[in-house]
DNA sequence: GCCAACGTTGGC
DNA sequence: GCCAACGTTGGC
């Protein structure tokens, strides 16, 4: 599949990361990736599942680099979740996010922040071969093709909200006050609860 | 293996 | 534009 959109959050700053000094801006992993199980650490949970269980997720995009209405505009509604360069998101994207696990589609670096829409899983982890795309502004030299290090998914939108769930509405609600989305900053991929999940949607109906 | 320097995310 | 939080890198 091409993907001729640079994409979602990582985008806008490698553009501009790309620019000055086209190579040297070039973080990322050298060892390979870690394998599974995740049995330790605070988000061993959430890689385990009774046969059949839904998870639920969060991914953020900013609205200009890419929209939940670029999302509903794009082929089959659906698009790869390329350019992550993070270790703990790469680890959701490819050992966590299961095929009809339900995400939440949260505009970051927005007029407000919110999460406006839903989407759904539907492929599972595999290589994110931008990083092997040496005129990829997330070119990572050190990623090999055979053992990759950086992975994607590909999600399609299910609906836009009813109406937005802004962040000052999140941070003020006390059921959500454990959301990784604001007890972890930085992480463009993070788990969301059931709990959680429901908290928003009956938000977003009222 | 520690930790200082540095880079990135993203709210404000 | 500032800066807090935190991941990553590299010197030692």
């Amino acid at each position: 599949m091409v993907v001729k959109k640079v994409t979602k959050t990582a985008a806008k700053t490698a553009k501009k990361a790309a620019k000055p000094s086209a190579k040297s801006t070039k973080p990322a992993a050298k060892k390979a990736p870690q394998s599974m199980p995740y049995d330790q650490g605070k988000w061993a949970h959430v890689y385990t599942r009774v046969k059949g269980e839904r998870r639920y997720w969060l991914v953020k995009s900013e609205p200009d680099v890419f929209s939940f209405d670029d999302l509903e505009a794009a082929p089959k509604r659906t698009t790869c979740w390329d350019s992550v360069r993070n270790t703990g998101a790469r680890n959701f994207l490819r050992d966590g996010m299961k095929l009809g696990d339900l995400v939440f589609y949260y505009h970051s670096n927005a007029e407000p922040s919110a999460i406006v829409g839903i989407c759904e899983v539907v492929r599972e982890g595999y290589p994110d071969h931008t990083a092997w795309d040496a005129k990829h502004a997330y070119y990572d030299e050190s990623s090999d093709p055979e053992v990759p290090t950086w992975f994607m998914v590909d999600v399609k939108a299910v609906r836009k909200l009813a109406r937005e769930v802004t962040l000052p509405e999140i941070k003020a609600e006390p059921a959500l006050s454990e959301m990784a989305l604001v007890r972890v900053g930085r992480l463009s991929v993070v788990p969301v609860t059931e709990s959680e999940w429901s908290t928003v949607i009956a938000m977003s109906e009222r």
